[in-house]
RNA sequence: GCCCUGGUAGUAUAGUUCGGUCUAGUAUAGGCGGCUGUCGCCCGCCCGACCCGGGUUCAAAUCCCGGCCAGGGCGCCA
């Protein structure tokens, strides 16, 4: 049997072999010691009479330097029969060198073969040869090898861990409500449906209805869970299926969680400016903290500001994009757009109390892209009823949700927040699909 | 759903304006050979492509029509 032009060569075991070191902790000062490193095969130089070959784990790379003359024959062969990407396992002895920039090599007394590549390979791990994103998500897990990948998705892994953080010290329990729903929560967006037995069941767009429930017992609670839309939508920066931040607070108003909200934008960009250094510097981009509180404006300013930049948005209406494109560059990181009309929001936020043509609903702005939106909600059942029915919608198909509202619903407010978004914001990517590790979107559902 | 742009080796590109010189160029990957200190190693040889279908023409990668796919924009949304 032939592989790749040439004759099969035996796969090893991996035995008893677990890894001593990642790469990145092989120092000089393990000089002479022996270790064991995992990982891939990242490249090869061969310069006839010595070979090199990258070994790269999810930390980093290190040298493996395979002399011709002073490694045994079994060694040579096997680093022979190496290409790129193959995963692989390396017994050796740490070497403390001149010639490597991280002062050491590794000499190996024993290669494994753990698992082939077939060449050629959809695309160039080291970037050198670059892939447009099309190609790059058709061979995603090869594609999530390159640095930069594996830099944006460290970063959402410290950015999930410092939201969980900083959510849990400010008192908020961590709840998963049905993904699995009966009928739509908002109205709105459109959804998918599915066949649940002998019923048509949807995929949940929101927690919204079941977050509002849990505060009447748990008081403050979040999630960070996949939702999904059904929208015809093919833009940068909208996906069928995206990661949701819900918060919900009782006894609280939009005043309360837009406090929570910038603070934990605050903690999170911290976090990452500080925790994320060799990655921010792989995607050559810069975090700033952003000073809290955040600016907040009127949707009356915005509009007044707008038509300073020749755009006129009639009141009452939503704020188009590209008018969102000229507000960014005013306002150039994270803002707040307060006091909406309540014909603009959705059915669930409340009127004031002052003017119920204006809501207690807010959005977060991070230049011209909408990062969140919250608000204080609607707890009088009666309040609902009539905000159900100016919105077209039926109150008879939230009759359960409405249930709970003769059960001491209190006062509430809460926000959610793109997780997706958030991480394009923070990696500098300008396509959602770079941040999601297998992206579902009007036309992609594989792989 | 609508609008715009595009589709050339595994990948990324040149060529399309104005049909012929394209036997389709380059880089990288891949194959073979050479090289003892590379780190985007280097050198030589080789392999490999015009999205699909139809049309115009003496002649189509190039022009026209349809399809499929991709990217961007809009509306809607987070």
């Amino acid at each position: 049997m032939r592989v790749n032009g040439r004759t099969r060569m035996e796969i090893d075991q991996l035995g008893d072999w677990r890894r001593t070191h990642y790469s990145i902790d092989v120092k000089p000062e393990l000089d002479g010691k022996e270790v064991v490193v995992l990982g891939w095969v990242r490249d090869i130089r061969d310069l006839g009479g010595i070979r090199f070959v990258i070994l790269q784990d999810r930390e980093g790379t290190v040298q493996i330097t395979v002399l011709r003359g002073k490694t045994s024959k079994k060694v040579i062969e096997k680093a022979d029969s190496l290409q790129t990407q193959f995963s692989i396992g390396v017994k050796g002895t740490v070497k403390k060198t001149k010639m490597t920039p991280r002062g050491i090599e590794i000499i190996p007394s024993e290669i494994r073969i753990l698992g082939i590549a077939q060449h050629p390979l959809p695309l160039d791990v080291t970037g050198r040869t670059p892939a447009e994103i099309d190609t790059r998500l058709n061979a995603r897990v090869l594609d999530l090898r390159r640095d930069e990948s594996q830099a944006i998705f460290k970063i959402e892994h410290v950015v999930l861990e410092a939201m969980r953080n900083f959510l849990s010290e400010h008192g908020f329990v961590e709840v998963h409500t049905p993904r699995i729903i009966a009928s739509a929560t908002e109205g709105g967006a459109a959804l998918f449906s599915v066949a649940y037995f002998e019923h048509e069941a949807f995929l949940a767009q929101s927690p919204q209805l079941y977050k509002e429930q849990l505060i009447m017992s748990f008081e403050k609670v979040f999630e960070i869970g996949p939702f999904f839309r059904a929208e015809e939508s093919h833009t940068r920066r909208h996906l069928s299926e995206f990661i949701s931040v819900d918060i919900e607070e009782a006894f609280a108003t939009a005043t309360d969680v837009m406090k929570v909200l910038e603070e934990l934008v605050h903690h999170v960009c911290k976090a990452v400016a500080e925790g994320c250094r060799k990655e921010l510097e792989t995607l050559k981009c810069k975090v700033d903290v952003p000073r809290i509180p955040f600016k907040r404006f009127t949707y009356d300013e915005i509009l007044k500001e707008l038509k300073k930049e020749g755009t006129t948005v009639p009141w009452g209406e939503d704020i188009s994009t590209p008018a969102f494109r000229t507000l960014g560059k005013i306002h150039p990181y994270f803002y707040f757009i307060t006091d909406w009309p309540t014909k603009s929001k959705a059915f669930y936020i409340k009127p004031r109390d002052d003017n119920p043509d204006l809501c207690g609903g807010f959005d977060l702005m991070w230049r011209w892209i909408e990062l969140a939106s919250g608000g204080t909600r609607v707890h009088s059942k009666d309040l609902l009823i009539k905000r159900l029915k100016e919105q077209g919608l039926h109150p008879e198909s939230f009759k359960f949700h409405l249930k709970v509202f003769d059960y001491g619903m209190p006062p509430h407010a809460g926000w959610a927040i793109g997780l997706e978004r958030l991480i394009m914001m923070l990696t500098g990517k300008k396509n959602i699909r770079d941040v999601v590790l297998f992206p579902r979107d009007r036309f992609r559902l594989t792989p």
